[in-house]
DNA sequence: TATTGTTATACTCTATAACTATA
DNA sequence: TATAGTTATAGAGTATAACAATA
């Protein structure tokens, strides 16, 4: 097994506690956001493959499964909800014919479009309660966050 | 309704790149810490409950409720579960006898020790991915997001 | 009459196992 | 024989509604 090269500082006292505060914060927050949907017909997980199908542009039902960290099986059932609501196609694979591609329809577009409205709403009262250098504190790690999420 | 100070930055393309970015990490590493369970026996709630306890010291099953974000009923549901874990310990309340009180067990601060090197040696590895100014940037924000998730 | 907590019940989401079709 | 996707089934976790005890 590999350690990482500072993983002596992640027994300091600082780096522990960020480690803690951080997974507390994860957790409660997904539980918030589930509540706050931006769309009542959509799951948080649903919301999510759209928002990889608009970085991704197309994928297999199988490279969703493996981004979003779910088994093959909920992927097809996820997949198959979303298009009933007529916000992804599903077409043939070009190339091999046990594959499908997934693909995301103009209404999920503007769907995305009129939740992050919805979103910015919710997290602007949330960010009422921050200072000014507490939301830079925010919005700088947002990225690192997220390249974290899908290590 | 009343605005944040700095509403109008958040429909900058900086600000709503973050929150989109916040919310997806957040949606996506919430579903990774859930199989990552320190103790396969405790649910993703009962850690953070516990964990809430630990800051608290004491709190009845309807406060839990509020600040872990779940209703009532599925309070008592976990209270239970932890109660039959040995991690909590059920009391009634001194000044009003519909209340109960909920404390923390030696077992469960041990077993929070214990947590807390495993939950380090998983993060090291996602961590090792990170280059020491983005690790800072997510150490930064820690204790902001906490407070961002208890609002 | 309002509030705290509980019980009973149903729903949502996900996983595992077994199956089909294609490579 | 291996892989992509599906179907069938079960389990975990949570919510809502109705109820009991106390304020």
């Amino acid at each position: 097994m590999s350690y990482p090269k500072d993983m002596a500082d992640l027994t300091h006292g600082d780096d522990a506690a960020a480690v803690n505060a951080l997974r507390s914060a994860v957790m409660r927050l997904s539980r918030r956001l589930k509540h706050q949907r931006v769309d009542e017909s959509l799951s948080p997980t649903e919301m999510s493959v759209l928002g990889t199908l608009a970085r991704c542009g197309t994928a297999t039902p199988g490279e969703l499964a493996r981004k979003e960290h779910v088994q093959p099986p909920s992927m097809t059932r996820i997949v198959a909800l979303l298009e009933a609501k007529g916000l992804v196609r599903l077409e043939p694979h070009p190339e091999d014919r046990r594959q499908k591609v997934v693909t995301q329809t103009d209404k999920a577009e503007a769907m995305l479009e009129e939740s992050r409205r919805k979103r910015n709403a919710f997290l602007a009262g949330l960010v009422e309660a921050l200072d000014e250098d507490e939301w830079a504190k925010v919005r700088e790690a947002a990225p690192v966050l997220e390249k974290l999420a899908q290590l």
